[in-house]
DNA sequence: TCTAGTTGTCTATATTATTAGACAAATGGA
DNA sequence: TCCATTTGTCTAATAATATAGACAACTAGA
């Protein structure tokens, strides 16, 4: 194991995120006892203090629970597969993962589209959308937060639904559109932001998969543009390019 | 612009982050001039000193320039998009952004089979894959660098054609491939390691977008995986479902 | 009960990151 | 030419990070 000294990263964050990465890839034994504070303090090349503020921050995380006398453990935390495809609903990939797949509304407000807004809505300058912000949850920790946005004429009742019954598709329904498919996702990676940290309740420096889609009706369309921020070590993506065939 | 203290990334390197991002997005004028330093550490809240370390950070980076007297300029960098759906090709793909898709060939062995790669490709315990690794150059900068894996037997002859051609797409052929699909992918994103920050000669710290991908001919037998890292600030994936509904 | 191995806590010191201030050097426009 | 604005380069002090060593507290097994 090599760390980069001097980058801006300190080593204890290095390291954690090295173990983070680490477990349930290998380095915790059949119990989830990670190597002791002295043997990773060897294999980092680091002293042992330095390990143990990596492990503070991932006891500060829950990712890790050190017993005294023992050894420190890993927290059981089971990685979400979220599927990508041309029929992806939230609610039903959630169940998948034996979790409730609900939305939680944050935010509704009206806004003039921006520009990336109006290019894939195929709106006019000045054009009002609806923005509606969500959070979901998995197992009782944040998951993903999203901003959407609508044609804000067509869409009036969408917030309500959405509030009520936690369902996008069902927000949508009301308003009138029965079905829907994604034309394209796009996906980014990069650092959170502070909004983002304290919603998501992530650590520091944590890493964020950025998704944006679009959505059409059956017509092809577009009624609805979104951005997805998932924790990056919470979620795997997964583009299924058999599934997205159609159904 | 808030930071985040004392989280094991230093400040500069926030900054430099957060500059890069805004670069291309509002940050700079008409010109590409970044705000002076003087207006940035007013902007993020730290000294002055702080803001030239980001700066000096983001030079070594080739990401912006300064100019006595003059001010900070971004130096352009197009972003690459990179489609992900049932028939991408590495070659096409990098036409579309008008840079030559040539993937060089670092290394070529064999090895037993890991777990991961003998469920995937469906192969019994020890046995033999071939294990090929390849860098692509996009403008003369490294863009992607990807490990692949083969059963051995039917593949003897691939790392060869690969060499020569530079496309995986007629190695493949030449071994009796006319034709595949990828049937999923996978996509990860986490901090670059030491070896990958070396090969595509990233910053320290950097974030790398991994996708991993089954490709299976026209029967659907899988014939090959693959792991690929991409700089997450030098690429977007994009998944067109509906091109991906096949064509 | 003893012992080896583990985490927890303390002191001390060196290195790096950040802040603060001053001034030089270059640019462009009035 | 003068002036305001910009980046470049010093010095110095403070805060955060990393290393080093010693020992206490606890656990499990011999």
């Amino acid at each position: 194991m090599t760390l980069q000294r001097q980058s801006g990263v300190a080593l204890w964050r290095q390291i954690a995120d090295e173990i983070r990465g680490g477990i349930g890839n290998g380095l915790t034994d059949k119990m989830g006892r990670l190597p002791s504070e002295a043997e990773l303090a060897r294999r980092f090349d680091v002293n042992r203090h330095t390990v143990r503020a990596a492990l503070a921050a991932l006891a500060r995380e829950r990712v890790v629970e050190a017993r005294r006398g023992q050894g420190t453990f890993a927290l059981k935390k089971n990685r979400i597969a979220y599927p990508i495809g041309r029929r992806t609903r939230f609610s039903a990939a959630m169940r998948d993962n034996s979790a409730t797949g609900r939305s939680e509304v944050i935010s509704s407000t009206k806004e003039t589209a921006d520009a990336p807004t109006r290019t894939v809505l195929r709106l006019e300058p000045g054009a009002i959308v609806l923005r509606l912000e969500t959070l979901s949850m998995v197992d009782g920790e944040p998951f993903s937060f999203s901003t959407h946005w609508f044609e804000a004429g067509r869409f009036e009742a969408l917030p309500e639904i959405v509030r009520q019954t936690g369902s996008i598709t069902a927000g949508l329904k009301a308003c009138g559109v029965d079905d829907y498919l994604r034309q394209e996702t796009r996906v980014d990676a990069r650092h959170a932001r502070d909004a983002e940290i304290e919603r998501l309740r992530l650590a520091p420096g944590a890493i964020l998969l950025v998704t944006g889609v679009v959505n059409c009706d059956l017509s092809g369309v577009p009624i609805q543009r979104s951005r997805s921020c998932f924790a990056a070590d919470r979620a795997t993506l997964i583009v299924d390019h058999l599934d997205s065939a159609g159904s």
